[in-house]
DNA sequence: CCAAACTGTAACTAAATCGGTGGCAGTATC
DNA sequence: GATACTGCCACCGATTTAGTTACAGTTTGG
């Protein structure tokens, strides 16, 4: 495997919130939607809001909601208030300084790695919660219609 | 963090290899620019192996040589060799499917995470062992005349 | 005013994974 | 036959992960 799965709870969250538009979800509803806990939910959407891509009430009543339009939010945005580290993982420790190739190959390994990841960034970058709520809303309707 | 740093250690044994051409290296050798240990430089160069990057003769004298000339091998080659599943993770648990977002967000995160993952490893596989071997030189030889 | 329904946060568990280590059988060379 | 390697297994401690329990704080509704 690779990172944690917050970026998927992330991504999900965002959607059902985009999806419910002005109506706001309890941790409760959304981790029932991931078949997860309310806690794991509200660490993540922890993440998020201090992000500033949501906003959260407390009480009764209270929930989550979107900061922003979901047209305004990428799913790098998601992926950056959510993950910590390097995809890539470099050298665990520093290389020799005594073999010429120890010396440099941290340096190069390094850009290497940042633009590979930048690359992946780029991409996620790309991708808007308004675009996947609007296909899940497409997928709900074709059900809904061979239903007929 | 992300992944695990196997990929690092890949890439640096390879562009030792690289750079020592017909000569072959002992685990022992990469290790120690590594500042790591053999075993696990051996586990690594292992599936480097089967996948048909470098090469080993048992017995005394033996060692690890590259199997491809440099130029052919690309950093998305030591990549796939040694790191096993997708950087991106997916939902721990399938989610729920009486919601109707968690019904197809596995699908469509899937969709744009393998979009993600690829972008990553094309940018990757442009960069070759005998890209890093040169740089490698370059700087060595930027070192020694600097000291002169 | 008080019970109910939320968020927020800390502490904890079980499982997985990581880098690293030691041991040892097999193999080739000197 | 000693030496120097690969190959492989079993194990360790540290870290991280998803998940859980518990509980204090906050807001609303009856």
């Amino acid at each position: 495997m690779g990172l944690s799965s917050r970026s998927a709870v992330a991504i999900h969250a965002l959607t059902m919130l985009g999806r419910s538009g002005v109506h706001s979800l309890t941790s409760a509803e959304i981790a029932d939607s991931l078949a997860s806990n309310p806690v794991l939910v509200r660490r993540v959407l922890g993440s998020l809001r201090d992000a500033g891509l949501v906003w959260s009430t407390e009480g009764r009543g209270g929930g989550w909601s979107l900061a922003r339009a979901p047209r305004e939010i990428t799913l790098y945005d998601a992926y950056t208030a959510v993950e910590a580290g390097p995809v890539l993982a470099r050298h665990a420790h520093p290389p020799s300084d005594a073999c010429p190739v120890g010396r440099h190959m941290q340096d190069l390994l390094e850009a290497e790695f940042r633009d590979a990841e930048q690359a992946m960034e780029e991409r996620l970058g790309r991708t808007t919660i308004a675009h996947l709520v609007r296909q899940v809303l497409d997928r709900e309707r074709e059900v809904a219609e061979s239903k007929r």
